[in-house]
DNA sequence: CTGAAAGCGCTAACAC
DNA sequence: GTGTTAGCGCTTTCAG
């Protein structure tokens, strides 16, 4: 049982450890039947290459390291479960710690990520408003569900299309007066907000009224705003509210139809965000899509991309060094680094996509939710729903 | 930029490399201001360990890996934020991969993470019907979720006391004619079902029935089996209804009401596993509580439990080597390894709890929905529900 | 393809 | 307490 290293592995095979070593990292210098024996010989004895040594002597990592604030709230659960899809994809292993939303274990997983050498890091930061990005990162880092104005790779909901798309939505569905509703206290529901008066610039004839939600924005502020407003003279109520978050329009359903009025008949109700949690209601809500799984996505692509023009630029300053060099004496100088060139910047804005359902009379473009998952597999929208 | 190492921080704190690597593994061994004067160098030069060299070195590995088959699952989710918790509470990371439900991809991960050396491995196996522990694992490992009678560490729920504990909840609830739905297909069922006859045992004055509900033990299943019980004759129908899993339970609750009776005075219903997934109905369904954070717990417990006693194993056989050798000529031999003793096995059963809600008639001893995190902290069901 | 050898950065043992 | 040094297991290179 003592552990089986290559040397055991060279002997059983009968070949020589650099052969086996070629086996594992370059098979393409082996002979096809070389490989099998060595194959073999690993099996029959149950070798596990040591990492540690492996990396330490420069072998290349393909691990992904993921810091996510939580393991229990759909956004985070969705960019893992992309970021698996396409580090699997793209032959990568993801590794996934939780930083419990603080800032300093958050430090810690990303220090030990960056110590165990893996490949490239995702973190997506804990305490989202005042934040800014790391320093001292070795590999190639992305960060997710964050804007900054920093240099760097950036992978982000665009939260602006996401106001956008939904009230260019109320507008096909010909509504006259709209109320947006929410207090837009972060920068993401800003942005929401934003975004569908954009979209409303384009129709001054459209009524346009802002109801502050209350500091929560949660399910209990649409409740007593969708009330409320059930309770206005018909005169003056608007036809249709734009909640900047799903739990706000689920509870302004809610109240709405406490008030006695019918929704979408006597009033269109749209939430924002695509938050699975709040879909639970007696009337299905439209919203924009969840794009959780698509940023994790895409996080990978940039993350793997930094990674592997990285190990282009090693590859070439190697060679020059070498080429250079007069080939003789002295051990060489380190490899000077291909040049402290500015970190790559890159932001990417996942763009949402429509759900309409029932809240907005929703007809043909209507989207079950029983056989979402099916219909739009990229979605992924887990089991959990 | 170019990466900072050991000997730097020693340069720049102006002591020796020892010293630096003393103060960061054995701190106990430098002096306080020395200490803090490397401290401050680290800082400056922004160095990080480089975990790969410091295991190779024979350093303690801090991490424990946990492969998971899911991350869109309540339970595995509520076993990851229960090992993190427990992790962290005991000084160890915790370093999360997916399975994606797959044995080859399960296999990979396990050894990668036996490649790493981390300290120690939590698997939840994929494919639990047909499984087996794995050979040649270096490091402890835990299973969790299974069975097995071969030797080693597991935790599972302890799916016999929960269908126990709620039929017992429905003897206490004066239940008289107690119908069991469900297809027991698998083994997780079988035990409940298995629970709940000892729990009946005692009681043979109350009229039992098992309905199998078709193969899937989905909520549908429980609808029309619900709905079917509903329409018998009064003298006919049981007062109670004990459904394996909670989908069932959920699924009976609504077909019994479609037909006309309520719950729970015309019929109780009792679920089986806590899963919030199903806990959406008209009326809160009796089960018994999820137990995953419990067991994610208990599993980092037995593996650190585990890796401790492995590590006083290894400082005893170095020491027993010492001071039988004579200290002189040639290498040392490899230490020879503890004896081979046997694995150690130890199977953990998580004792579920019961939450008496609507569905039984529940009183006083009803934990309502949304105050259920609060009053039982270590439930932690997340925020999904 | 083989065989030998130079590190990778660090820990732990040793002598001071 | 300090300074020095021998590996940890592997990848790579280099000369056969």
């Amino acid at each position: 049982m003592a552990k089986v290293k290559i040397i055991d592995v060279a002997r059983e095979a009968g070949v020589s450890l650099g052969t086996v070593s070629n086996a594992l990292n370059h098979p393409e210098k082996v002979r096809p039947d070389t490989r099998r024996l060595i194959q073999e010989a690993i099996d029959r004895l149950g070798y596990t290459p040591n990492q540690s040594a492996r990396l330490l002597a420069g072998g290349r990592n393909t691990a992904i390291g993921l810091v996510l604030p939580r393991l229990n709230h759909g956004t985070s659960l969705q960019v893992a479960n992309g970021a698996h899809a396409e580090a699997l994809k793209l032959g990568y292993d993801l590794l996934i710690a939780t930083s419990s939303n603080k800032r300093d274990l958050e430090r810690h997983y990303l220090d030990y990520f960056m110590g165990t050498q893996v490949a490239g890091v995702l973190v997506q930061p804990a305490e989202i408003e005042r934040w800014q990005p790391y320093p001292h990162t070795f590999a190639p880092t992305v960060y997710v569900g964050v804007h900054s104005d920093e240099p760097g790779l950036f992978v982000t909901a665009d939260h602006r299309a996401q106001g956008r798309i939904v009230a260019a939505h109320l507008i096909t569905r010909h509504a006259e007066r709209v109320a947006i509703v929410g207090h837009a206290a972060n920068q993401t529901l800003r942005l929401r907000l934003e975004g569908a008066r954009d979209a409303f610039a384009a129709r001054p004839d459209i009524a346009l009224e802002v109801l502050d939600a209350g500091e929560g924005d949660v399910s209990g502020d649409g409740y007593s705003l969708g009330h409320q407003i059930a309770r206005r003279r018909a005169d003056e109520r608007p036809d249709a509210l734009l909640a900047l978050t799903d739990e706000l329009g689920a509870g302004a359903i809610a109240g709405i139809m406490a008030a006695g009025l019918t929704v979408p008949d006597d009033l269109m109700v749209a939430g924002c965000g695509g938050n699975p949690l709040a879909w639970g209601g007696a009337v299905s809500l439209t919203t924009s899509a969840p794009t959780g799984y698509e940023v994790g996505r895409k996080a990978v692509q940039l993350v793997v991309e930094a990674i592997e023009l990285k190990r282009a630029e090693e590859r070439a300053s190697i060679r020059q060094v070498r080429t250079t060099m007069p080939r003789s004496a002295a051990p060489l100088p380190r490899a000077p680094l291909a040049e402290e060139h500015e970190p790559l910047t890159h932001h990417e804005l996942v763009r949402p996509f429509l759900l309409a359902r029932e809240s907005t009379g929703g007809t043909g473009t209507v989207t079950p939710l029983g056989t979402q998952t099916a219909l739009i597999p990229e979605l992924n929208l887990g089991v959990y729903l």
